[in-house]
DNA sequence: TGTACATCAGTGAACGCGCGTTCACTGATGTAC
DNA sequence: TGTACATCAGTGAACGCGCGTTCACTGATGTAC
């Protein structure tokens, strides 16, 4: 059913002018996505997107401001299509089913950063030089990912399954005591606990933290070539591997 | 002690136009090293390392045969000095302290990532668009970290002090059979195993891999600023954090 | 030791290229009366 | 419904910049006899 014309929605099409406009913007960043997949963050020009669109250089300051703003807008569009494609991962998983949900954000994660590893290192490589990413734009796009992980964690951790505490079989008997006598470290993760409203107890959410970072390492050693040509012939029974690990890691 | 004049050095100066030579290529080393410090590698130029070693832009042909190839020259550069620390911070610790060495080949690993941005995003970031290292030159230095943390591995394994095998009690029940169970992987990690001369069983050393790209995970995430702004009050604490579980994990 | 020649470092100009950004402008599309 | 004006998209030229790389050249430094 179409909207109904006397009730335009709110920030979408009003006048053709805008849907117009609206268009150019999208195929601006549809245009940018391409250069970045082919030459690299650092190679993004505002006029070889010019050129693309069919159109003088000066032209696209119509739609945005300056170069650094088409690198902003390129970084939302993908922290937000890799969030999408996470979300959609794990509610395809049953809610209760926290250790294959947390699989599925995993490889959501990988077969993303496959896909798109030009976009994969515009968010996850080395800063672009001379670029400083407006944070108030991007802090919520780019932190879907980890929202989504401690909310797998604070799930299990509700329903009880979260194998927690000392006695855990993964936990050596070493190491819980030396997280505990971190002090600075607790305190930040309490902070995080609060901001993010779960209740992950420290010791959880501090082997989350590891397993989010080495979820992305793996995948940034993948999809950067860090692994020796022809090392590892089976990378996906690799990653598999380092599922199950993180899995247990997180107490899942 | 001098060397004495009848007997120099096979590789090193022998005329002094010799020397000239190569303390200009090593000016021409610290110069890019300087520059990709404060502008990235994209932004690495042979017109503004000639400026800076005051002489005309093409008298770097002499040295360098292209930018890619002071690149490369740079790329064998940044792994050797993280090599040389990584080994050094190993080599202070009792050769049968395996798991304090890994821990201080972790800290060595993070310093230099500290101290080094911009190499460490040469090395370990999003690779340089339209730039390949040859593997010739580059993969012998390249390895050098992972070998370290292989032998250390091995000499776990060795001295019987590696929690090897299913009992172990990090290793959940589900796990390792999960692990048996792929044989690509099995097939790889055996190459591995022969390529590198250990005899690290297949569980570990598939364990010994993700540790690998977890640690680079973790360094990654803090040098390249993913963790948002003012998350981690304590990044110091947070890693050694992770040392501890990664020991771990690595059955040190 | 002295001379004749070869080697090499560095010069300076030039090639063709692409970049971000500004600015005055032309026309087409919208809006107000 | 028609006209007058405002808004906006897109043009084209220009600014000053930096880049990699080539090439014929000048001098200085080395080597052979």
């Amino acid at each position: 059913m179409p909207s109904t014309p006397q009730a335009p929605a709110g920030k979408q099409q009003r006048t053709p002018r805008e849907r117009a406009r609206a268009q150019t913007i999208a195929d601006i960043v549809e245009l940018g996505r391409k250069h970045l997949a082919e030459h690299g963050a650092a190679a993004l020009s505002l006029r070889a997107v010019a050129r693309d669109l069919g159109v003088v250089s000066s032209a696209v300051y119509r739609y945005v401001g300056s170069r650094d703003e088409l690198l902003t807008l390129l970084l939302v569009d993908a922290y937000n299509d890799l969030g999408d494609a996470v979300d959609a991962a794990v509610e395809s998983v049953p809610a209760d089913d926290f250790k294959e949900r947390f699989a599925e954000l995993a490889r959501a994660v990988r077969a993303w950063a496959l896909r798109e590893p030009a976009r994969y290192g515009l968010l996850f490589g080395s800063p672009v030089p001379g670029y400083r990413a407006p944070a108030e734009r991007t802090t919520a796009p780019g932190t879907r990912v980890v929202t989504s992980l401690v909310q797998i964690l604070d799930g299990a951790h509700r329903a009880g399954t979260h194998r927690a505490g000392t006695h855990r079989p993964g936990i050596s008997a070493a190491e819980p005591a030396a997280t505990a006598m971190l002090p600075a470290l607790a305190a930040d993760l309490g902070a995080i606990r609060r901001e993010l409203n779960v209740g992950v107890p420290d010791v959880l959410l501090a082997r989350g933290t590891l397993v989010w970072t080495s979820l992305f390492g793996a995948v940034s050693f993948e999809v950067f070539g860090q692994y020796g040509a022809g090392t590892f012939s089976a990378p996906d029974e690799l990653f598999e591997h380092h599922i199950a690990v993180l899995a247990d890691l997180a107490g899942l």
